[in-house]
RNA sequence: GGAUGCUUAGCUCAGUUGGUUAGAGCACUUGCCUUACAAGCAAGGGGUCAUAGGUUCGAGUCCUAUAGCGUCCACCA
């Protein structure tokens, strides 16, 4: 039996580890139908927030409604390296404790990080653990791990060995603090203060100069040419001579090139190949030299003369003020530029000319967008529109920079000797070969997530079986990232679409709307909310307040409503259980009008359910089940059953009804369900997650115990209405005036009207009272009471006439409309001519009435 | 510049293939400790669905335009 309050501390305690002891997360029957899901690995950086236990909820839910539908269900677990993320965060640690990564070496710094890893890994399983999540642990992988980097290295190989893996010199994102290559998704755009320099340019031999406007005025030592529009009347007669570098005093030509806009600026552009990689373009077409003025921690070098040694931004100030002393500089207008930041340590990206190892990506983007035209091959995505997103960034992807300047992650299978280099799965025989000291960017593996997991490139049983995924759960933000590596890596590893579906969700934010974040300290820590609310409140939020591809707000009231739903729930499977603990087998032989009506409102409840669940819309799915369980089961149902509470087909239905009411929510709330399953005096599983879900079944409704119950429920509340606005005292009696066709209903129902009600019903004449009509259109009940005369308000009976008219004038026009009969389903039509009769016969008792 | 989302009750949001008189939670009003539940029960009040057109027998839902807010991508010399 269950404890007296809801208590979710008590309930979730302990029951974790006996689904783990019972093996009930783990996949592998095969007898049933395969359903698989990777989980988005988390990194290794932290804790899990909000945004994580969303989209792991996600995803529980859909693989323990697959379970409960007879599907073997893979869930498997893992984590992401997380290369630059966690490289920077255990540097930070490590320079806490007053230690600099490099002096403890490649080596060193490993270790520390891989101690980091366990350490955080320890952290991300307790927190799945809290959150109910039903992964299969005996299939846990990480990024790292040896099948993975192997995977990853072959991948490398193979792309080398095809042309689409290839190194060169680019024109890279690099995080000088880190320094380290950046790919263009790591860089984050945001607006900052600057200026507009004007730079005197002077033409050889003449007093004239261009004026040249840039905002990085630093990079004039790299300056190779100036570039003007080659239709700019101002300046076309220019092209072939040359400008004076300021300060250097260098000769550099003046070209002709369409990237130079007339309209922009002074239509005149110094052209810096280095260090812009629009610059880097012009400086290919017109073969221009590449002139590097910064170190890799973005300090000047011995390119920029006297300012060697000076940090970038030092460096810019004290030129701009030799220019202005030197009458160099025009003037400096100030402007607001967007100015790209690196991801993870926030500063400003240089873009700098380097050697970095590239993905060829055009053939690999063109293949995915060629399998997203098939229907049978494509992915789809939940909401379809994202479908839109991946196809865009296909459509104008550059070339992938894969090699990161770091220690933590996959290293470069490169090997170099002199001019010499060998790429291949392990080190080249012979001497003198070192490997590159590069590793890969940390999407580079994360891309192979849903295959290699399983044992790519091997062709194992886990693969044939779990492989392509069924569906793939994550935020829209991750689509660039990951959903788009994904795809074209497994379209070009695999043949196939990493998976059938593609789920997406949207961001979670504070309560006003803002992105939760550390910098506005307004993030919540799920761990918090599952101690003050419980795993299955928490889960309940998230995933029935929004739709699909929505941001979510995260509002603790919500929360703290939905912790009372489930207090209701437990109240009422305390009811069931009180009334039921001697209930041996279900029978159904001698059911009420009210049993038969729940079962039907149950069986209807199950159908939608079951639509919405299958279209991964839960919020609907919640909608349904909260009135389902609140009004129809609690409010209404309960309250019926308390007149029959001895007959053992009322304690069957009680059971039946509660037992499918836990088996729809179980997904969502794993922890009470199970609890209450526990407690069921009949029940056909040892627990809950191996049972199945509730089927509909057509042969299941009764329609005419439904409408009778319906129409019962009608005379409550409106009755209810009644003595409220009337003020009448309870003891009160009524008398059944309603139509023949209907006059069962009240006298079949006595006992719950008495009940409900508090009053007592007579079925002929009271005389000896003041009398009350209410009206219904199957006939009027009269409320005769002792007390005082309530007023007949023939205002409102006059303003209730008036409106059930003109609703009978609306509804007769509509039926007299040709193509509304002819158009609209029969079913609707049906229902407006009852309704227009219903009004009808209320009208005709209500005109009576004032009368 | 391109793409995309949102605009529905005081607040936060649902609203399925177009089909009863548009829903919920919180908040609000009134009355109840009626043994499953006062973290509850009962009865209420509150919305010209951003604006303007259009399609349709019928539009919160589809189309076009406008406005406001937001997001993503590109560019920003």
């Amino acid at each position: 039996m269950l404890d007296k309050k809801y208590d979710h501390k008590q309930v979730e305690q302990g029951k974790y580890d006996k689904w783990l002891k019972h093996n009930y997360f783990k996949a592998g029957d095969l007898t049933k139908e395969a359903f698989s899901i990777v989980i988005p690995p988390p990194n290794v950086t932290g804790k899990l927030h909000l945004g994580h236990a969303w989209d792991t909820t996600l995803q529980d839910i859909i693989i323990r409604y697959k379970k409960m539908n007879g599907f073997d269900c893979l869930w498997l677990p893992g984590m992401d390296h997380a290369a630059i993320a966690t490289e920077v965060k255990v540097a930070n640690r490590l320079k806490e404790q007053g230690i600099n990564k490099r002096d403890l070496g490649r080596k060193g710094f490993l270790k520390k990080t891989w101690q980091w890893k366990e350490e955080y890994a320890k952290t991300i399983r307790s927190q799945w653990a809290k959150l109910g999540l039903s992964l299969d642990y005996s299939k846990e992988r990480f990024t790292l791990d040896e099948g993975l980097s192997n995977a990853v290295k072959k991948v490398f190989v193979d792309y080398y060995n095809e042309g689409i893996i290839y190194r060169g010199e680019r024109i890279i994102n690099w995080d000088p603090v880190q320094k380290t290559a950046l790919s263009n998704e790591e860089v984050i755009y945001k607006d900052v203060k600057g200026a507009f320099y004007h730079i005197k340019y002077f033409i050889e031999e003449t007093d004239d100069y261009l004026d040249v406007a840039t905002t990085r005025p630093e990079t004039l030592f790299g300056d190779t040419a100036v570039a003007v529009n080659p239709n700019d009347e101002r300046y076309k007669d220019l092209i072939g001579k040359n400008v004076i570098l300021p300060i250097v005093n260098k000769l550099i030509p003046i070209i002709g090139d369409l990237h130079a806009d007339p309209n922009f600026g002074t239509g005149v552009v110094k052209i810096t190949p280095a260090h812009d990689p629009n610059d880097f373009e012009v400086g290919q077409r017109h073969n221009l030299e590449k002139v590097v003025v910064m170190t890799p921690d973005a300090t000047m070098n011995e390119n920029a003369l006297k300012y060697q040694g000076m940090d970038r931004f030092k460096c810019r100030e004290e030129l701009v003020k030799d220019l202005k002393d030197l009458n160099l500089l025009i003037k400096i207008d100030p402007i607001v530029h967007s100015v790209g930041h690196s991801e993870r340590t926030n500063v400003m990206v240089e873009p700098y000319l380097s050697k970095q190892w590239f993905v060829k990506m055009d053939a690999l983007a063109k293949k995915v967008l060629d399998m997203q035209k098939n229907s049978d091959e494509k992915i789809n995505f939940i909401p379809k529109r994202f479908e839109k997103v991946l196809e865009n960034w296909m459509n104008d992807c550059h070339d992938w920079c894969i090699s990161r300047q770091l220690w933590w992650g996959h290293q470069i299978p490169a090997w170099y000797k002199e001019d010499e280099i060998y790429v291949g799965l392990s080190a080249p025989k012979g001497d003198g070969w070192h490997q590159d000291e590069d590793v890969l960017d940390t999407w580079f593996s994360s891309a192979l997530w849903p295959f290699a997991t399983l044992g790519w490139p091997e062709d194992t049983a886990l693969l044939k079986r779990y492989f392509p995924n069924d569906v793939l759960v994550t935020g829209y933000d991750i689509i660039f990232f990951w959903v788009a590596r994904m795809a074209f890596q497994s379209e070009k590893l695999t043949g196939k679409a990493p998976f059938k579906q593609c789920l997406i969700h949207g961001l979670i934010r504070d309560k006003n709307g803002r992105k939760m974040s550390k910098s506005l300290g307004n993030g919540v820590d799920p761990m918090d909310v599952i101690d003050n609310y419980g795993a299955d409140s928490l889960r309940w939020f998230l995933t029935t307040n929004s739709s699909s591809g929505l941001d979510l707000r995260y509002d603790e009231d919500k929360v703290k409503s939905t912790w009372n739903f489930i207090n209701k729930i437990w109240n009422a499977s305390r009811y069931v259980l009180i009334n039921t603990a001697d209930l041996k087998e279900i029978n159904l032989n001698n059911l009420t009008n009210s049993d038969k009506w729940i079962l039907t409102k149950l069986n209807k409840t199950i159908k939608s359910v079951r639509k919405n669940m299958e279209k991964y819309d839960f919020n609907v799915v919640g909608k349904e089940l909260y009135k389902f369980i609140w009004e129809d089961f609690c409010d209404s149902y309960i309250e019926y059953s308390k007149v029959s509470t001895d007959n053992l087909s009322t304690k069957s239905t009680l059971i039946l009804v509660l037992t499918d009411i836990i088996k729809m929510l179980h997904p969502f709330m794993p922890y009470v369900t199970d609890e209450i399953y526990d407690s069921l005096p009949i029940k056909t599983h040892e627990n809950i997650i191996l049972s199945s879900y509730p089927v509909y079944d057509d042969e299941k409704n009764y329609k005419t115990e439904e409408k009778e119950i319906d129409i019962l429920t009608e005379v409550i509340t409106s009755l209810r209405n009644s003595k409220v606005e009337n003020n009448i005292p309870k003891g009160f009696k009524i008398i059944n005036n309603f139509s023949s066709k209907y006059k069962h209903i009240i006298e079949n129902n006595k006992d719950v009207l008495t009940r409900l009600l508090k009053c007592d019903i007579i079925l002929s004449s009271f005389d000896d009272a003041n009398k009350l009509d209410v009206v219904f259109p199957y006939g009027t009940i009269t409320l005769c009471y002792e007390g005082n005369v309530s007023k007949e308000d023939i205002e409102s009976l006059e303003k209730e006439k008036n409106s059930l008219e003109a609703s009978i004038e609306r509804r007769k026009k509509l039926l007299s409309n040709e193509k509304y009969v002819k158009n609209a389903p029969k079913q609707i039509v049906d229902m407006e001519k009852e309704k227009l009769l219903d009004e009808e016969n209320k009208l005709k008792a209500l005109k009576e009435k004032i009368k």
